[in-house]
DNA sequence: TTTACTGTGCCGACTGGACGGTAAAGTAAT
DNA sequence: ATTACTTTACCGTCCAGTCGGCACAGTAAA
């Protein structure tokens, strides 16, 4: 699992002291030199916040599941908001990246972002994806911490959009955005099973969207356009 | 200023916190038996949480947004906790109510559960229905406070899919859940336009998914369709 | 090398306020 | 008087943010 990397001291007796004074960091910039016990700090964060809901999140929680003090949170983030955004913003990037690289791995073919959008949602969840739970703190506080987010989902849905028909393209998105809402939130009325089926046709509609574009906007040729078949048990 | 609602609220979601404040009217504004003072205080919980999120829901907010005091909120409910499962109750009552009620105002056709429930789900957002503010609410606390709307969420899908092939239903209920939260949360990316382009779509959605069905019952074939089951070309 | 000074990173006790909850007294209708 | 509801005052706890201090590292004069 790709738990907080660089906390491994967190719970040893070891004195403050708190890096090994040969190996590591050859290189780096100067300006944040240091072992990356922001990281460390921001993903105890996450966990605090999946665990035990927003609600939980303290400064003394995170700190003592960094494995630092209070005063070391403090001094990373000035206040508690601080510590939001940081949080928030690193979602944001997280999810850029991730979905840049998943792009990257599918063939340039019209869909392939939303496609992209698609698998990584889902990688999200089954990964062990602890980001997402930036979101859930970024709700609990000002909206003004949930803004950056709000900015990136618009700005992501056009570019998602962009070689798709828009009904195709907000279908997808929707159905994405309800199923990973749902699961994150385990409100999720799907088996694994019948959530990897409805995965499998959210792909498929983000490759083939381009053709059915007017299947639900003529309306009348309902056998045509429909999208569910019986089921099929495939599996993957 | 009392609502004359009964104790049930089972007409119009018409919710307005009474702003008591400094107006000495003397004759109404004293109530006495008023049955009326535990909705009034979840309204003003509800418009708490939605106005300053969820961490903003304290005691004293509430009381002061309902115009009554601290020790009258306890009276009513004697934990915060009873508070918030009263909310959670509440916005489950209402949802069932409001879909049945939607439900019957619809011919009595194969996915006319689902169509209700789309419909409702944007009737919920056109109107200031702020009982979902209640979920936001309960996100923040324990799970076994979010546990009656899990439940409910769960028995929910499997009505609505009834009658209604299992991926469409699927495809329609999590595109239209999706929709819901990002314009609940504000993170939706359409325009006014746009949506309402969607939900057009997804009602149509509904009603051809029950098409399909009937079809499917009176034993021809599943139609082959652009978007359904096919080779599975992407990766698994 | 030694000493002296400076900056960085972190520690942890403390504070002041907010918040959940309690208790007793008050008020009006029945 | 009883009942239903509300208020005021208060308590204990939790928590964000503060503050003085400690342990280094780097630098550089002595």
């Amino acid at each position: 699992m790709e738990s907080p990397a660089g906390t491994g001291f967190a719970d040893q007796p070891v004195q403050y002291s708190n890096q090994v004074s040969s190996s590591p960091m050859p290189k780096l910039p100067k300006t944040r030199g240091r072992p990356n016990s922001r990281e460390a700090m921001l993903d105890a964060a996450q966990d605090v916040v999946l665990e035990g809901g927003a609600g939980k999140l303290t400064l003394d929680a995170v700190a003592k599941r960094a494995g630092v003090s209070k005063g070391g949170v403090m001094y990373n983030f000035p206040t508690k908001e601080a510590l939001l955004k940081a949080m928030v913003e690193r979602l944001v990037e997280h999810n850029r990246h991730a979905h840049a690289q998943v792009t990257a791995s599918l063939p340039d073919r019209p869909g392939r972002s939303l496609k992209a959008y698609v698998m990584n949602s889902v990688r999200a969840l089954d990964v062990d994806d602890r980001v997402s739970g930036a979101l859930l703190a970024a709700l609990n506080s000002d909206r003004n911490v949930l803004a950056p987010v709000a900015e990136y989902f618009n700005g992501r849905f056009a570019k998602l959009a962009q070689d798709v028909p828009f009904e195709q393209a907000a279908l997808v998105y929707l159905a994405t955005e309800g199923l990973w809402t749902q699961e994150l939130l385990q409100l999720s009325p799907f088996t694994p099973r019948q959530r990897a089926q409805v995965v499998r046709m959210l792909v498929r509609m983000a490759e083939q969207g381009a053709a059915v574009q007017t299947a639900a906007r003529a309306g009348k040729a309902a056998p045509r356009t429909a999208i569910g078949n019986k089921e099929k048990k495939g599996k993957s």
